[in-house]
DNA sequence: TCAAAAGTGTTCTACTTACACCCATGG
DNA sequence: CCATGGGTGTAAGTAGAACACTTTTGA
């Protein structure tokens, strides 16, 4: 399990990513069970190595974990308070896993590189869950989609990042056509508006979010989408190809 | 001249400050001439110590140079490509001042304190021009306003700083009622709206402009300011008190 | 009494919201 | 032919832009 690399990592900087995902009318968020005794919840994350830029640390983090190699990302704060340190998560790891103490200099060294104060890069993720492919990497025990509405306590300032995530992504979703990234290259107007429901949880109106969504120029109607249900059929959408 | 403090000082990172002042209808940037041969033109910037908050090691940055201790102050970027570092700028600055070239361990150290690839985070302050008294840090051979639209080449990626900082501000201005904080704490309605002028670089209609100023709910009106021009006198206004 | 600049009111227009109607689909 | 859900057109309401007029000030 490699997850100390000092001198290839910048020291006392990492990356959190918020990676929202969008499912049964819902807004979720990837959330990593870490690999250790006890239950410790928290946003995917990783450090930056010397030769990365730090958008591409957040992509191979958000790579590894799902397998996606287009992913559309956006940094949207710094948390940086002076007291912002692994202290009381390490504190808790060691009562739950007290064989990780150090008792080597390897393991000193370790506990060092934690123990200083941290900044933290928070970015935010859109994805398509159905073309994630979840991939533990080392550090996790598990991978799960929550419900944005119903997450549970993560260490860390982990929830408030969410928070912020979720309002720098109600500020961006509209005016940069963000919601497309939620769902698969087809997709029908009431899907699109459920994504919109869900990321403002608030309804809108079917027609005039139809006209709204039209004239913004951006979408191409396909074919009819005929599930079998007794009512008329709605058109397949997507993204005009001239629209990157 | 204390710039070299590595052990108290978070490696690889440091705070660059695009401030924002407003002087005759002209948006202006505080640019420092550096303390070297050579002209070396940079934003106000610094590191960060290991006891501050990232919030305050910008506070300190801009307290320094102008005097004042309350000031609008809002990260807006993160500036961390991969091949970002000093190189370029200390091959110039060697070449201008070869006596800085390092000579002993204290200086080698420093060298490669400096060498390393650094991540910036980039803030944008305002201010009201008329209370900054300006006061050089020992980096700083001078200290300039520079007209926004004026700026000379800046070393690093200053120049693009400025610009991300300055698209920041224009988001920002009317939903965050920034623009009192580039005038006095008195000021007339035809202030504030060259203050809107010269930010968004466009003229406003003066009566439209008027109306939308004084539906926010937030202003203020006092007495008339007479000037001793042959026209109506224009009334001062202020932020309403329970309006912080 | 006049020019300049400030204050205020009114119309016009564009965009959003709300309501209404019609159409396709499969039972 | 009917219930259900989808597509579209139109009226009402609201916010901003444009225009017009009045008031104040000192020469």
């Amino acid at each position: 399990m490699r997850i100390y690399e000092a001198d290839e990592l910048i020291s006392q900087l990492s990356i959190d990513c918020t990676i929202f995902g969008y499912q049964e009318k819902r807004l979720k968020v990837l959330i990593s069970q870490l690999n250790f005794k006890g239950d410790f919840l928290a946003l995917p994350a990783g450090f930056v190595y010397q030769n990365e830029s730090i958008d591409q640390s957040a992509h191979r983090i958000l790579t590894e974990r799902t397998g996606l190699k287009e992913i559309y990302l956006q940094q949207f704060w710094v948390f940086g308070e002076k007291d912002r340190n692994y202290s009381k998560f390490m504190a808790q790891l060691f009562a739950f896993n007290p064989e990780l103490k150090p008792n080597d200099e390897m393991g000193n060294e370790r506990l060092t590189w934690f123990s200083k104060r941290f900044i933290s890069i928070g970015y935010y993720a859109l994805v398509d869950i159905n073309k994630v492919q979840l991939n533990k990497s080392g550090l996790d025990h598990s991978l799960e989609w929550y419900d944005f509405n119903e997450l549970p306590d993560l260490i860390f300032d982990h929830n408030e990042q969410t928070s912020k995530a979720y309002r720098a992504l109600q500020l961006n979703l509209d005016e940069n056509l963000l919601g497309f990234n939620l769902l698969p290259d087809k997709f029908t107007m009431k899907e699109i508006q459920q994504v919109y429901e869900a990321v403002y949880d608030r309804p809108f109106r079917r027609n005039n979010f139809q006209k709204k969504m039209l004239d913004l120029g951006v979408l191409e109607r396909l074919e009819k989408k005929y599930t079998g249900a007794n009512n008329k059929a709605p058109y397949f959408y997507r993204l005009k190809p001239s629209t990157p």
